[in-house]
DNA sequence: AGAAATTATTTTAAGCCTAAAATGTTTTTG
DNA sequence: CAAAAACATTTTAGGCTTAAAATAATTTCT
């Protein structure tokens, strides 16, 4: 099976007959950034109105939820990709209501060990399975094979991403750039 | 052309076989917002590095760059779905720098104008033209036919998402959902 | 071992962002 | 026309977020 002629002309278009010319790709991050900004803000206020929590201490949580034995400040930071100083802020408050319990490790006085309470998976455990409900309604429009291809594509980005990222490393803080889950 | 079977039995183990599962949505929402995060942090660093500005004040520029006769605060913030406040408190900088201009309009004093100075189009036109290089550098492992789906599934996505959100329309602000720009 | 470098986290200063209440203006209504 | 309702924006209080500097602990190097 041979590449279609089409695809080829298509990308001399892109590269040949409009130098410079990037909209497509402009369009296609503003529509991206709109999804996300919806979902967010949909799931951030559902977060308040149902369990009076915010989306920082839901994803904070959820990081914790995955392991048995606990994560690092760092850890926690990359995975979110968001700063440490960030991380330390949000878990003084989970610290504070309960459902964290934070500890320097034995073996390492530099390093903090993060866990949830008990307390603390109960009520993550709750809203999570809130959180997958809300998430597959706000993708209910899309059938198994458009989410599939959907994902496939993002798969695709990301790879693009981490390229033309890691390509000029002299970036402030080091995306780790995972799933975040 | 018939719909092939392997399909509707995707759709059958969908809802009658996993009842209530819905990873597949939830892998899909943390892969979108990877691609999100990662792409807006490398342009926030981009802007800091080059530009010495940050990415609240790009965007708002953004939309008023859109304009000749100038915007209202509640347009802005309408489009770029943040708050009023929010807008308040970005454009207060930017009117500080000279970029931006405000005004009550004459006919109603409720309603703040604001445009571009002409130093604050000179600007925002020389990181525009910047931040489409940027934008098209990070989607360069795409080719145009990836960046088409791509675009039109997100674009089911959206609409998806605004059937979700408005079907229940109890919500906080009133979003917008448009194209951000 | 002791100095220097590295690593992990916290603190600081500043800006972003929101929801809710307050302010000032215009429109509607009795 | 005056009171009430609606509207646009700002203020307020509080939480999130970052970059950069500071602190504290460990590892490396001589």
């Amino acid at each position: 099976m041979e590449t279609p002629s089409s695809l080829i002309l298509d990308r001399e278009t892109k590269a040949n007959e409009r130098p410079g010319d990037h909209k497509d790709e402009l369009r296609l991050w503003l529509r991206m950034l709109t999804c996300s900004t919806l979902i967010e803000t949909e799931i951030r206020n559902r977060l308040r109105e149902e369990f009076k929590t915010t989306l920082p201490r839901f994803d904070l949580m959820a990081q914790l939820d995955k392991t048995a034995v606990g994560m690092t400040v760092g850890e926690v930071s990359q995975r979110l990709m968001v700063s440490n100083g960030n991380v330390t802020a949000v878990v003084a408050g989970l610290v504070t209501d309960g459902l964290v319990d934070k500890r320097s490790a034995p073996q390492d006085r530099r390093v903090q060990i993060l866990t949830l309470t008990a307390q603390g998976r109960k009520v993550f455990r709750a809203m999570a399975e809130r959180h997958e409900d809300w998430i597959a309604e706000l993708f209910a429009g899309l059938d198994q094979a458009e989410i599939a291809q959907l994902f496939r594509l993002l798969g695709q980005t990301k790879t693009s991403l981490h390229r033309a990222i890691t390509g000029r490393q002299d970036n402030a803080i080091g995306m780790a750039g995972g799933e975040n889950g």
